[in-house]
DNA sequence: CCTACCGATCGGTAGG
DNA sequence: CCTACCGATCGGTAGG
């Protein structure tokens, strides 16, 4: 065999670069076949719709973040330990797979309404990993008494959801400085 | 007169609506017309082109954040008082302004080139003001000296332009909470 | 601001 | 994965 022919999977892959680069309704499938070498309407020998493919790599994002946390809530420690587990496994999603994200991120809401509730309940649910280890961190002490727990969990992933807008691997912050930074001024504020 | 005609105000007012809600490629000038109760091929006695339109809408953004930028330097008192004004002011700006503000942070990437470099230059410029302010701060004693300016000014940025993807007029927290809340956040951080 | 269009491009299909 | 299309929609124009 000379050249493969394109999976499935390379064709999402394919989409999500597209999709993070130049939003979903920025990306014609033809523009994605060119992207792969093909002809737009041969996408469709693997894919039924373009709608189809934004699905494939919002749910793979969702997929990521889900195991991520449930990962950070499954180890060891005081729940500041939690904390900074969900903090760096958050930033190791976005580094590793940043166009995944960035399609997460910005494009879901272009989805269609039963998928997008769907999203938005993956996205409350890890919302809500954050929401609780902050509120188990003040039970415990570790954190301040006078933080709010509901929005602290909103500007910590703020913080975390803009990486993709200004992160460059070939940059000065490199992951592990930028989980440092992240964690100490977490910790600072909530301590 | 009994109904005014829409002037070019209206035509970027509509704009910035639809494009925050929906995208700028994912708004048609017929969608537009429609939403101003006109056909889309009338809206071209107002603007020469679709993008013309997004440019005004980022640009009014842009004005707008570097209007409340200027102002606050102006004001009087410690490092600590005009970074807590730059916060104050940002929110407002997002408060009373939410779809041209959504338009600005999400769209304006769809920008030709040229325009696209103007607005990353406003938005640097509108950065440093906090990167300077953060830099005055740690040298007056307001904030711990091992903060990293550069880095706390992406971070309390991050978590400022995400306002606009959960504040709602009507919640829980309404605009004064929210500077509260986040001024305290910030000042725990840095100090 | 409307009528009446234009060429280009869109997502998608049938058949191989 | 290509050939050869389809109807719908796109941004935009001429002329009133």
């Amino acid at each position: 065999m000379v050249t493969a022919r394109n999976t499935r999977r390379d064709v999402v892959a394919a989409a999500g670069r597209l999709f993070a680069e130049r939003g979903y309704h920025g990306t014609s499938m033809r523009d994605l076949g060119k992207e792969l070498g093909l002809l737009g309407s041969s996408l469709y020998s693997h894919v039924s719709s373009k709608q189809d493919l934004l699905v494939d790599v919002v749910e793979e994002g969702a997929r990521l973040f889900e195991a991520s946390a449930e990962k950070a809530l499954a180890a060891e420690g005081s729940a500041s330990d939690r904390l900074e587990a969900l903090i760096s496994g958050h930033i190791d999603v976005v580094v590793d797979n940043i166009e995944v994200a960035r399609t997460f991120l910005n494009e879901a809401r272009m989805l269609d309404l039963e998928h997008r509730s769907r999203v938005i309940g993956a996205r409350d649910h890890y919302e809500a990993a954050f929401r609780t280890v902050i509120a188990e961190g003040i039970a415990e002490g570790d954190f301040r008494g006078d933080v709010d727990h509901k929005t602290a969990s909103i500007f910590i992933l703020s913080i975390l959801n803009a990486i993709e807008r200004w992160y460059r691997p070939t940059g000065a912050l490199d992951r592990d400085a930028l989980v440092a930074e992240l964690w100490g001024f977490t910790r600072s504020a909530l301590g």
